[in-house]
DNA sequence: TTCTATTTGTTCGTATGTATG
DNA sequence: ACATACATACGAACAAATAGA
């Protein structure tokens, strides 16, 4: 290897995690354990400088990533309020952003409880938003609240069949499947369009849960997307009442844009 | 300290809006226009300093707020991918900003069914979020699919006792009971934050809906905010099954997180 | 009331790390 | 291997809003 040049000033060492994500994390932690009271100030810019010996610039793109979260609203002149510790995992989980939902799937155990080959009939294509008369996966699975505990979630997933290679190694992985799909295709998910209703279980999705057959279940159906606006895959998951939360902060959007 | 400088040095420019602000506008305006069409890259931050005579983090700063508002997507090496050529609008309930949820509560029909002052025991001071102890409003509300339709949505809506004023004209007012807060005390809301889960429904909210008692209902509960933290309002909406449908796009974190 | 210290917001500059093609 | 492009990170300075003296 070639001599390095020295850095002028601080050594690069390799950081795993970005400083700021770290930084972030254990702002969020504070607050969440309530060292930070809602309704309080954070620590002023410059004083959190100085105790993660980070630069000003460094703090605030790890408060961005507070605001974003609803956890926090800076105030020119005044400071970062808390605005809610929004703990409360007393029962169920909170998605409100990819990094949740990927938390949420490395966090409970699944089952892949059958994966198939099928051809999409107009009624099922119509459902998913593609042209009718491909072959698809269709992949049956269930999530456990803990390894032997109870089902909490009951899902149907369908990919096109050119994906059958990530379909195939999802059994001996914990990852979810799009997550397998961007590692092995490279396609990037660009975002996931939710839906989120009350309806009456299936047949299926009962058995799967342990529920009567039109039990009341919260579904949840998404469709991932990748960059140029290509379908990647969709699925339809159902929760028994009590096991799946979704939080959410609207924000007033005039302008300000936060840097 | 002591002796020093004067502040006042150069003549300063006087705030205009923030540079940018002006370079988002101009790019959100492009793409808008067709300039640079979904799918396409941006021109590189490099070439956008440039042409705006601006520095690299201004154009950041500017090309978050597009990310924000889901125009573009960056990824590292390659560029910033032009995703929409405008903010999507949403359809049925779906409630993605504060304007949508003005638009739903416009649509349909509301009834008030009861207000009642009460005192905040700790129970309902802990989930309010609040000190226990203090005079707040209850109100009562019921949303009809259509005057005399179907109900599909029963309420409770709390506020501090000092917004009697904007209580008391909600019977002869058909907007929301925070635009009343807004238009009456000036108090501007900065953002909502929301909760959708399934739940039993009570006696109360079962009779409202005209289903039996602890039947499954989405469950919504809302949180306003005002820009200084404050809280402003709590609600508690549940709905029958069917009566409401969410939806939301969730997108790659920019910048921030992703492990 | 005015003044002043504090705090966040905006903007520049520079350097280096890392993914992409 | 290499150039390009975005991501992270440091430093500096001033502007603007706020709150208290």
């Amino acid at each position: 290897m070639t001599a390095k040049k020295k850095p002028v000033r601080a050594a690069p060492q390799r950081a795993a995690r970005p400083k700021h994500s770290v930084v972030a994390a254990a702002l969020i932690d504070e607050i969440r354990s309530g060292r930070h009271a809602p309704g309080a100030l954070l620590p002023s810019e410059p004083e959190l400088c100085r105790r993660f010996e980070v630069s000003r610039h460094t703090i605030r793109v790890a408060l961005r990533s507070l605001y974003e979260k609803g956890l926090i609203l800076s105030r020119q002149g005044h400071g970062s309020i808390v605005q809610a510790t929004a703990v409360e995992p007393r029962y169920g989980f909170a998605c409100s952003s990819i990094d949740d939902l990927l938390q949420y799937a490395a966090a409970t155990p699944r089952e892949v409880l059958g994966t198939a080959r099928i051809d999409v009939d107009p009624a099922l294509a119509s459902w998913l938003g593609c042209e009718p008369g491909y072959p698809w996966w269709e992949i049956r699975t269930r999530r456990l609240q803990e390894a032997g505990g109870a089902a909490i979630a009951s899902s149907r997933v369908y990919v096109p069949e050119v994906y059958g290679a990530a379909v195939r190694e999802l059994k001996k992985s914990p990852l979810p499947l799009f997550a397998l799909m961007e590692a092995r295709y490279g396609h990037h998910i660009a975002q996931i369009r939710q839906t989120f209703s009350v309806v009456a279980a299936t047949a299926g999705e009962a058995a799967d849960l342990g529920l009567e057959a039109g039990a009341a279940v919260m579904c949840v159906e998404r469709r991932f997307i990748d960059e140029r606006g290509g379908l990647l895959e969709v699925s339809r998951s159902v929760h028994p009442p009590g096991a799946f939360r979704y939080e959410l902060t609207v924000r007033q959007m005039l302008g300000t844009e936060r840097p």
